[in-house]
DNA sequence: CGGGCACCTTGACAGCCATCAAGACGCGCG
DNA sequence: CGCGCGTCTTGATGGCTGTCAAGGTGCCCG
């Protein structure tokens, strides 16, 4: 079966790949599904077998935890050139959240077996899907520090000032719905909107829509640490 | 310089490193020192770099969160045979938290140097490495989980029921004071006393200092999820 | 233009839990 | 035995933030 130019192509972009030579590429383009979606589409439940992992190509996903009682928390945001799931599928567990799309996009879908006949045979490739996982975990610990110890003022700030490196920007633009990153704080809309106001009233940030201009980088810092 | 016995037979205990052979192991021990610490001693502060990770041969360890208004989390209890600190390590940033001694005990300090040799040399090393951080992950995310959708109640029951699991008995012993679970329950001292108040009326435990009769698991069960 | 609809805001209220304060308990030690 | 100290409990109070409800705004589309 011929290889496809195009998911050869794509499977270039992913940053843990770029260790990879042309012909251990190719052995991952030949189990690599691509796969469309639309907006509201699952990608895969909590409790579904994890076999692989996704790349996201475009679009966006969000990550999300429910609870028994019905509680949704989003825990991440997958933007283009993201992928996710590689740990779960690592230890073989089910999916421990689930997936939707936000609006239409593409994703790969990258079968796990290739993954570890990639590890077995390239340790370069092994430190650096060591490091992707160490630097996820850091992001994890980060954010278990953030909840348990910061209050919803100070989580605010901290995404905003955070997404302001991110976007290298005096003005933040929220990659998604305001109910959307509320839940990604661990906030109610109700609140989050709250706090963009008093923060307005202090004159540290100006809202319009989803454009969130930061006024006072140093006056935002303060509120937190 | 003669390789030290001790420190070879410890390091075989050490689960990561089942996949390693003689040799390998005792390239390892040459740069692993020991280090013994009394109750109080600070491991590592927050903020110093790691470059290496640690495996708890005797005693506890707490790692601790520190917010900037002085604000203390008790992330992880470190019980002997765990090691900790390997993701970080991986990345080469500072550790996110401080690690401290709840009693005198031992750990060995692992350098970063030969982890990185091991994993360019042995690919079961690798996988189980990478199995291991995969597991951490996972449980990062149910903690996350578990503080961002769940009430105090719920998250007593959802430990008590988790260590019940481990200690194989229908009684819990707590491993460490009761500030000390209390915050790594993200509580305090007094909702956790009040919570397990509230249990036992409910006639679900009996709390006796340290140890935790279940007297009805099903109940308790049905208490979160 | 006007309806419908998602998204967002604003207000009133309540509940959970932290905080502050004081007292009880256990335990080692002089 | 009684003191001192750390650990834990219990009570009163308040603040943060979730919940419920209603209203506003922008936008697409007929």
């Amino acid at each position: 079966m011929p290889t496809d130019e195009e998911t050869l192509a794509l499977l270039r972009r992913i940053p843990l790949f770029a260790a990879l030579d042309e012909q251990e590429l190719q052995r991952f383009a030949q189990t690599t599904h691509g796969h469309a979606f639309k907006r509201g589409e699952i990608l895969f439940q909590k409790g579904d077998p994890a076999e692989g992992f996704f790349f996201l190509v475009a679009g966006q996903v969000k990550l999300v935890l429910l609870a028994a009682d019905g509680h949704e928390k989003v825990v991440e945001l997958i933007q283009p050139g993201m992928s996710f799931g590689e740990a779960v599928m690592l230890i073989g567990r089910p999916y421990p959240a689930y997936a939707e799309a936000l609006g239409a996009g593409r994703a790969l879908y990258i079968p796990r077996a290739g993954l570890i006949e990639a590890v077995r045979s390239n340790p370069d490739f092994s430190l650096r899907l060591l490091a992707g996982l160490s630097a996820r975990m850091h992001a994890l610990v980060r954010e278990i520090e953030e909840l348990s110890t910061q209050n919803a003022l100070q989580r605010v700030v901290g995404y905003l000032v955070g997404e302001r490196v991110e976007q290298a920007a005096d003005a933040v633009d929220l990659p998604a719905s305001k109910a959307v990153i509320a839940s990604r704080l661990n906030l109610t809309p109700e609140t989050f909107s709250r706090v963009l106001h008093t923060l307005q009233e202090r004159a540290l940030i100006r809202v319009s829509g989803r454009r969130i201009e930061l006024l006072d980088v140093a006056g935002l810092r303060a509120c937190n640490g």
